[in-house]
DNA sequence: AATTAGTAGTAGTAATACTATCATAACCGA
DNA sequence: TCGGTTATGATAGTATTACTACTACTAATT
């Protein structure tokens, strides 16, 4: 199944899916900028890895940042669909929030093949650096863009995944935007700064995610469910 | 009263607490990273700033990565100490908790002055892009160098909050990275991108953080909060 | 008064992040 | 096959950034 995504049309000067040397942006891209994190990448780099120029580069991207954004994007946009195809025909609204936590984790889609991007390699530059997307003195400006409206939507799907669970709970945005952040950075922390996670970071792939999943599914099932007698009796504080 | 971190040695080429300049590289560098963002902000502004030259300001910091680091650095110890004086002397395991979450969503500390530090201002860069001090791929050679002590030393503090509350609770290093990333990503969210989250952005100081203090209890109260027989008794599931 | 350690200031360089212009090859409908 | 458009490439140039090397000064020490 090949499928092709919109995504924003003003992170872009020109397409990249429309042509092979966009193609071949996209692809280098997310291998250069893996492999040389995205401060250190740049569009020379860039040019000379696809043989082409930085000039023919440029009449895709404004500049780097604005290809990052595209890449970011397409991530929030694939989560999004591999979410929807994840929970389809899934009644049980606990089952549906454990399905929507292990796609965050995972960066897998069966059957789907999209030849210029490694979402492997997409998920770990989004683990590592995706919150630079949006956490700069633009953000403003690039959200009257539009910029960020994938990732908007993907909360908000979320969220109607937890408001099914509780309908009453009132912070479901948040605790979508916490769930994808605090996901990323626990696959991120497991590998490089360990101390500030209790999750494992394991090759092997059977058990890699199980100690994330299971953090996970405990800090939002327990957000989510209504605190019994016992707890909501503890006594309350005048705080400052 | 007057308090002086010993932030990180390796941080700095000169003790910048050490003369006039480096104070002054300290306090304008706040002013400016906060006005032009970190991509924006650069050592010839800042040196301009403070009337001074590039040559002096890299005498203090190899670069403002370094400066950067610094500043977030000091924040994290201020934050601690912040933490171990808002909980001495209290027993209940729930207020301590709370304690540990007003601090960690302000930015205020009676009768003590860093005339140099601007801690609201801090707080507000932390916020946006505290999160670039380790997302980034020299993280691994950068935490060799200690620079992630800080934040580590307080994850550990702040766990070990936690664990008084719940000591059976298996992932007190990861809710307490959460607490705090969860926190700063809300203060901004509510500023620049409300659609992911809940809590409100208001001017009002008194209420201002209320609704943020409130969704960060309940995620770390239920999380540490023993489920009752009523949510083990969920449906399990098999995964993929 | 001479020596020296430390700090500020001047000048210069290499790399980055673009922009502009022109050439050329493919492709496309008339 | 012609003329026009599109896509890419080649070359050059500029402004800014991120430094580095060197010089000049100051202030304390002998």
């Amino acid at each position: 199944m090949a499928i092709n995504f919109k995504v924003n049309v003003n992170t872009f000067l020109k397409d990249p899916v429309s042509t092979d040397l966009g193609k071949k942006i996209l692809s280098a891209g997310i291998r250069l900028i893996d492999e040389h994190g995205l401060e250190d990448f740049n569009f020379k780099k860039l040019s000379q890895e696809i043989g082409s120029t930085e000039s023919s580069v440029y009449r895709y991207f404004e500049n780097k940042h604005y290809l990052f954004i595209y890449l970011v994007n397409w991530y929030w946009e694939w989560t999004s669909m591999r979410i929807s195809l994840a929970t389809i025909n899934i009644d049980d609204p606990k089952v549906k929030i454990q399905k929507v936590i292990k796609t965050v984790i995972e960066s897998t889609m069966a059957n789907v093949d999209v030849p210029f991007i490694d979402e492997e390699i997409l998920h770990r530059i989004v683990a590592r650096e995706g919150s630079k997307a949006y956490h700069h003195k633009l953000v403003d400006k690039e959200n009257q863009y539009g910029f960020f409206l994938a990732y908007k939507a993907l909360c908000k799907k979320i969220s109607n995944v937890f408001l099914e669970f509780n309908p009453e709970y009132k912070y479901p945005k948040s605790l979508a935007s916490t769930l994808i952040e605090v996901c990323n950075n626990n696959i991120y922390f497991s590998k490089h700064l360990p101390r500030l996670t209790d999750v494992e970071f394991s090759k092997d792939s059977d058990v890699k995610h199980e100690h994330l999943f299971e953090m996970l599914e405990s800090l939002i099932i327990n957000s989510l469910t209504k605190k019994s007698k016992n707890n909501i009796n503890h006594p309350k504080v005048k705080l400052s």
